[in-house]
DNA sequence: GTCTATAGAACGATAGAC
DNA sequence: GTCTATCGTTCTATAGAC
C-alpha cells in the first residue's frame, strides 16, 4: 500500500483532529504535523481552513447519504409501501456502517457528525448540498404513507430522533471509562429495534387540557 | 428587575456564546464585551476562560439533574417498580423543561448539552460531580427492574438514547429554515411517546447467524 | 508541488493604578 | 471590584525561493 498523497493525508488528519478538538479547537500547524505535511500545505491544497473543514464533511457525509437513498431504492422496488421497520433500517443502518470503518470503534466519524450538527456557524453549515435535501424529502415521504396517521410535525420529531440515536451513542460509549464491555457491533441491532418500536408508537395523543 | 451582578453578567454571555460557538470559538474578549464587563473581569471573577466554562456548564447541568432526581423519588414513593413510561418522563421531562426556559426555544442549552456531550477535551470533563453519577446509577437500577429482560449492556443503550433524543431535538429545530411551524411544546409529549415506546421494545435477538 | 520566512491580527493572562 | 496597558504566544494566510 503505497503512501496516500498529500491531499489525502491532510484530509485524514484534519478529520481525525475536527473530531476530537473541533474547528476552531485544531490549529492548521496541527493539522499539516499529523500529516507529515508543510504547514503551506493547506492553503494550496484547500485555500483555506474552512474550505478543507467543507472537503473533510463531504467526504464523511457522501457515502452515508448514498448509502441512505441507495437502501430506499432497494425497498421500493419490492413494495411500493415498505414497512417502518425496514425503513428505520435503510436509514439508520448506513450511518452504524459509517461509523465502523476506520477509527476507534466509530467513535471519531460519530462526534464530527455531532459536532456537525450542533454547530450552527457558517462554516459548519457550508457543505450541505441538494443530496441532503432528496434525501429528507424521500424518506419523509416513505414514512409518511407507512405512518399517515402522524402527522408531518411529530413524523419529523422521530426522524430526527433516529439520527440523533445513532450519532450519539457511539460518542458517549467512547467518552466512558472504562469501556463498555460488549462487542460493537450490539449497537447496530439495539438501535434497529429501539428506534423501529419508537418509529411504530401510536400518535401523541393532543394534551387533554 | 436590578441589572445582575458582572459574575451573573459573565455567565449569561458565556453560556450563550460557548453554545452557539463552542470553547475554542469564543474569545475572553467576546465574552466580557456581551456581558459589558471589562477584558480583566474573567481572570478576576473565575481565575481563566476554563474554570468559567466551568462554572457555567455546572449552572446549567445541576438543576436538570436536580429535578430528574426528584422525578425518580416521587415515583419511588408511589411503588417500588414504577412503570417504564413514567421512568422515561421523570428522566427526559426536566431536559426538556430546562431547554425551554430563557433562549431560543431551549436550542441554547440544547446546543450546549449537545457541545458538552460530544467533547471528549478535559475542560469539558472537568465539571462532572458525583451526583451524576448518582443520577446514572439510580435510573439504570430502577429501568433494570422495570426490564430485567434486558441485558445490561443494551438496557445502557437505550437510557442513552433518551438523552440524544431530548438534546439532539431542539438543536437541529433550531438549524432548519425555515423554523417549523409547530409550537416548542409539543416536543416533550412526541419524546415522552416516541421514547416510552422504544424502551419499551422487547429485547433484540441475538443475531441469528 | 513543497518549502522557509514572515506579515499582521487575535489570543489568554496579568501587573498595577484607581 | 474595575480598569488600562501590555507581555508573550499563537494563529491563519501568503509571498516568493526552489
Amino acid at each position: 500500500m503505497a503512501t496516500p498523497d498529500t491531499r489525502t493525508q491532510l484530509l485524514d488528519a484534519a478529520e481525525r483532529l475536527f473530531a476530537e478538538r473541533g474547528f476552531s479547537g485544531t490549529s492548521v500547524r496541527a493539522i499539516t504535523d499529523l500529516a507529515g505535511a508543510n504547514l503551506a500545505a493547506v492553503g494550496y491544497h484547500f485555500g483555506s481552513k474552512a474550505e478543507l473543514l467543507t472537503a473533510v464533511v463531504r467526504r464523511v457525509i457522501e457515502p452515508i447519504t448514498t448509502e441512505q437513498l441507495a437502501g430506499l431504492d432497494r425497498l421500493l422496488a419490492r413494495s411500493p409501501e415498505p414497512p417502518v421497520a425496514d425503513l428505520v433500517e435503510a436509514f439508520a443502518g448506513p450511518l452504524f456502517d459509517a461509523m465502523r470503518t476506520g477509527d476507534e470503534g466509530g467513535a471519531r466519524t460519530s462526534r464530527l457528525i455531532v459536532r456537525i450538527f450542533g454547530d450552527p456557524s457558517e462554516e459548519m453549515r457550508s457543505w450541505t448540498g441538494s443530496a441532503e435535501n432528496t434525501l429528507r424529502d424521500r424518506y419523509v415521504a416513505a414514512f409518511t404513507r407507512a405512518r399517515p396517521d402522524l402527522t408531518q410535525d411529530e413524523l419529523w420529531f422521530r426522524i430526527r430522533g433516529i439520527l440523533a440515536v445513532a450519532a450519539v451513542d457511539r460518542v458517549d460509549r467512547h467518552n466512558q471509562t472504562p469501556a463498555p464491555t460488549d462487542a460493537p457491533e450490539p449497537a447496530r441491532r439495539w438501535a434497529i429495534t429501539f428506534l423501529a418500536a419508537a418509529m411504530s408508537a401510536p400518535p401523541s395523543e393532543p394534551r387533554a387540557n
